[in-house]
Formats: structure tokens, C-alpha cells, sequence
DNA sequence: ATAATTATACCAACTGGTCGGTATATAAAC
DNA sequence: GTTTATATACCGACCAGTTGGTATAATTAT
């Protein structure tokens, strides 16, 4: 039936794909349009249908990528029980986004760069930061409430804390992976909650 | 006196400072030899003398810069009478390091991105960050000797907080500075030495 | 003189993007 | 049901400009 149609749509997700790829390996000026057709299989002339230019490209796929880190994060806030819980399992689903299936952090990286030269870009990334935080800061108001984090703890300071962590420690982990002990991610999560966790009485 | 071996020197100095600006500004690919050499107002002939390739004047120019943030961490050791201090200050000096004199870590980002491609440089950085934590395991236990911090806490674990944590407050700061309170980064630090101090008994 | 330094002209390879044209699938007209 | 029309998808040669790097000549300092 609509042959046509589908393939075309399946030809512009190939070129997202090698594209992401590309772009997270070589960078992104370093990454040919040419580059990317012969990987995908494709000619130059597929590659300008269906994108008008390079940057469009790269625009679109930051843009699929947030999207999707945003439906991660929607899906903790469903599975977690508590807060607490869910603030540990955010480490993990931000560490199986940027690491798991190699390479994902560094377009991250490329998406960064270029973000300090494109203001758009720039707030983009900076909006996704701070929902993200304003998630974690919403998770420790909760937290308060159910009673079981501190009711003096400062929401606001805690919450850009652990979002600076959670940054550090997955740039470090997946650039210079080597020596770091098992589950240190979690264990660097669980230490700043255990300063803020209300003591259980028995 | 020997004037032009002075003056040969000081081609090299400004095309090594042009060439971090650039390379930062507009990233290692995006700057053409030619962007350097104009800016320098040198001749392309005058640049290929000095370095062989456009690669190996960033290796000189990342080597620079290591060497730089080595001399800082030095300092720091120098001027802190007590482990806790020296922490403290180390933060400081990375943001100044990092953030002052704007772009200087947009250049560390063009390091990072590269690094994911050249195992050399990536050996290098990943060094760095050893260093930097190994400096931070001593002080602790340095700390520890002293009585400012407690016998039972885990120095590779915390060293390794710190530094995540550093290096999140950092990239967070420099790229998207916005919202952030004033020193968020001392206070960041401060927190964990919170955690890990001796209570002092009076 | 001679060796170091700088400038100019140049090259082959490659760049993002365009363009004329083709193939094919869907839709409309008969 | 068959023809006609139209839009989508795609190709690959081609464009003007840029790239890192070279060859060579001119200048300069010792």
C-alpha cells in the first residue's frame, strides 16, 4: 500500500541513526554529510530531501534525544514507590541513557560543545537541566512530607547538588571508566541521602 | 642580543594563545589554520614552522594546560594549613581555573570531546583526574591524621565524590550559570566535609 | 656566510549544498 | 479498470569555496 511513504520515513531514521552515531564518534565537524550517506546507503540527493541541511540534522536529533530522556524520566516517577527510591533509581536511568549502548554520552558531549556557540541549543540543554531538577527538588519536597527526609533540608541546594553530581560522576564514569568501584554512582546518590533522611525511630 | 630567537619564541606563545582561544570559541575542527594564523597576524608559513601539524599544536596546547592546572594544584598544598582548608580552596581554584577567563572551559570540553577519539589524549586527562583525586584521597587522610576528619570514612570513596562532584558543579556553572546561587560550589564541597568531619568536643 | 624565521603561491582533497532528472507510488479522471 | 496527473523519494554529477599542508623564495639576525 503506502510503500513510498514508509520507506521514506525509514530512510530518514536510518539517517538519524548513522548521523547520531557519526556525530557522537567524529563530532560533528567532523562528521561529512558524505560521511553519513555513504554509511546509510544512501545518496547525498536522499540525505536533502529529507533534511535541509546539516545543522537541521543535528538540531533534530537533540531534540529526539531529550525527548526520549524525558520519557525516562516520567517512567521512574511511575515505578518508585517513595521518593527516596525514586531519587536512586534516577542515577541509574541517567547512567543506562548516557552509557549503556556505547557512545551515547559522547554526542551528549558534542551536544554540549555545540551549545556554547548556539544560544538555542544552549537553552534547550539548560531547560532539560533544570526540569530535570526541578523534578529532584520536587522528589525531596515530597520526600519531606511522607517523612522521610529532613524537614530543615534546603530543597533548592540539595536538589542543584545532586544534579551536579549526578553530571560529574557520569562524565567521569564514561570518559575515564577504569578504576571506579562497583555501583558508585548509587553509593554517591545514597550518601548525600543519608545526610538528608529523617532518622526512622523504633 | 638574540633577538630573533626571542622573536621566534613569541610567534610560538601568541599562536599557542590565539590558537586556545580559537580552538575553544569555535572548536578544534571549526578553526581553520588559517582563522589562527590571520588572528595571530602571522603567515601560514610562519605556523607550519613552528608546528607540524594543526593536531600537534593542540597536544602542545592541552600539554600547557595540564601543566598549568598541575602548578595551581601545588600552589594550593602550599597556602592551606590544614587538610580541611586545602578542600576548600581546591574548588576555588578549579573555578578560577575553569570558569575565569571565559572560554577556558569551553577548551577542556574540546579536550573531553577529542578524548573519546584519541586514546593519547584520553590517557592524559584520565592522569590528570587521578592526580587530582589522589591529591584529594591524601588530604583526607592527611585529615584524618590531624583529627579533622573521622577514622572510619572511606577516602577513595569520598575522593571520588569530591571530585565527581567538582567536576559536575564546574560544567554545570560554566554552561549553564543562570540560577545558581553564590558560592554553590564552596557549599557543595562543604557539605560532604560535613559529613565526614570529626565533632569537635569542647 | 649561514642558519633561522617568515611570507607567498600553490595543490589536491574535500566541504555543504544545488540541480536536472528519474522512478515509483498514490490519487483523480475517464 | 485503465489512463493521466501529481507528489514523494531518490540519484549522482556538479558547484564554488575551504581545507591542511608543501615548496620555495625572501628576509633577518648572528
Amino acid at each position: 500500500m503506502n510503500g513510498k511513504r514508509i520507506k521514506g520515513e525509514e530512510t530518514k531514521k536510518k539517517i538519524m541513526e548513522v548521523g547520531e552515531n557519526l556525530f557522537s564518534e567524529t563530532g560533528y565537524d567532523a562528521t561529512s554529510v558524505q560521511d553519513i550517506c555513504s554509511k546509510a546507503e544512501i545518496s547525498k540527493g536522499a540525505f536533502f530531501h529529507h533534511f535541509p541541511t546539516k545543522e537541521f540534522l543535528f538540531l533534530e536529533i537533540l531534540n529526539d534525544y531529550l525527548f526520549k530522556l524525558d520519557n525516562k524520566m516520567n517512567e521512574i516517577e511511575k515505578k518508585s514507590k517513595n521518593s527516596l527510591i525514586a531519587m536512586e533509581k534516577m542515577v541509574d536511568i541517567l547512567d543506562e541513557i548516557f552509557v549503556t549502548s556505547k557512545g551515547k554520552f559522547t554526542i551528549f558531549l558534542e551536544f554540549l560543545r555545540k551549545s556554547s556557540k548556539d544560544s538555542e541549543i544552549m537553552k534547550k540543554l539548560s531547560n532539560q537541566f533544570q526540569k530535570y531538577q526541578k523534578y529532584v527538588f520536587s522528589l525531596i519536597e515530597k520526600g519531606k512530607k511522607e517523612g522521610n527526609i529532613k524537614e530543615e533540608v534546603d530543597s533548592e541546594f540539595i536538589s542543584q547538588l545532586i544534579i551536579s553530581l549526578a553530571i560529574g560522576m557520569i562524565l567521569k564514569k564514561s570518559l575515564f571508566l577504569s578504576d571506579e568501584k562497583e555501583n558508585f554512582s548509587k553509593k554517591g546518590i545514597e550518601f548525600i541521602l543519608e545526610s538528608i533522611k529523617k532518622e526512622k525511630k523504633i
